[in-house]
DNA sequence: CGCAATTAGTTAGCATACTAACGAATCGGG
DNA sequence: CCCGATTCGTTAGTATGCTAACTAATTGCG
């Protein structure tokens, strides 16, 4: 068996990540969400304090302008709300709507039973050579070509696919002014 | 380390299917063409004769209206084709272009160059066990939902990502008026 | 035969991504 | 302190996917 199906490799990797998305999408749904929508609320729910568009998007793995669309249907839904930041008026703060808060957790419980029945009959150390061949070809695909935005996180780092963000930039971004020096 | 990322895992099989779809757009876009396009002219190049569109939406698996508009793109770019059959007036049968003929094999070589580049070094058994865990997982979310087209192929049937078609319709109806088979 | 059901393709309208180009605000070096 | 460079967000235009609803043509049952 030394000799696995290169030539379909990829497209059972696409198509995986397909049907996993696609099922996940689908039991959302009802509830008004979909994969942009609940990822975006996800991430702004675990975020230490508030996050500005930019660093959304870097922690979604979207291009900025992908997220103000988005953001338009998350506001115009109630999920969420934007404020301009008191210390840089060019930067407008994400909020979650209290509506939101309240079914985060059910966007997490719905993530959570879909991963378990997808990866439940899979052995562990099975499963942990998958990780370890999808992270390293991850991270040959996205090196060389035209990125290195800054000096590209190991692999999958923030709690989603692809992004290249490593710190939370906005505290020290708004310290800069407000605090008057104090660091 | 029978405790791999299971929480990751998600996130990183959409991460990397991402970044290999980029890369390999990235390279064929100076040629003109985008995943959907290139993948659509290789379909119909090994298809053993003409497609009709709904043969060609299920090799891609895609729905038919997705399939019109890049169709359409296609075919303002000279890349295809397409003509009534002469058999069933409902039906278009897509004709590659010469344009497209010629660079089909460049195509070809240039998904088989990254597939090399992205797997080569990684060992043949690992990626064993990868394909193994992708096709379990890619088959128990194809299943249920509400899907059950036509009992669902096994795994990824066709030469990409996700269809459920496993016979050439084409043909067949084709044959039931028109007995020529003059194609 | 004749009409109901089916099938092929389309249009309309939406969701989600991208790049390019831009305006406003801020930063930083002189 | 001021002007050029940078950063944040936006708009515009395009690509790619979807579902719903429609038209046209064909099939098939009674």
């Amino acid at each position: 068996m030394p000799e696995p199906d290169y030539e379909t490799f990829g497209p059972l990797l696409h198509g995986t990540a397909r049907a996993w998305r696609l099922k996940l999408d689908e039991r959302l749904k009802p509830m008004g969400l979909s994969q942009a929508k609940w990822r975006t609320l996800l991430h702004l729910s675990l975020a230490p304090g508030t996050l500005t568009q930019t660093e959304i998007a870097a922690r979604l793995g979207i291009e900025e302008p992908s997220l103000v669309t988005l953001l338009h249907r998350l506001e115009s839904e109630r999920w969420v709300a934007r404020r301009s930041s008191p210390h840089d008026r060019r930067c407008k703060m994400v909020y979650l709507g209290r509506r939101a808060q309240r079914i985060i957790t059910q966007i997490n419980a719905a993530a959570d039973e879909l991963r378990q029945e997808l990866l439940s009959d899979v052995p562990a150390s099975e499963l942990q050579t998958c990780v370890k061949v999808l992270a390293h070809i991850c991270g040959k695909a996205e090196k060389h070509d035209k990125l290195r935005r800054n000096e590209m996180l190991p692999l999958y780092p923030g709690g989603n696919g692809q992004n290249r963000e490593r710190h939370p930039i906005a505290e020290k971004r708004a310290l800069r002014r407000a605090p008057r020096r104090s660091q």
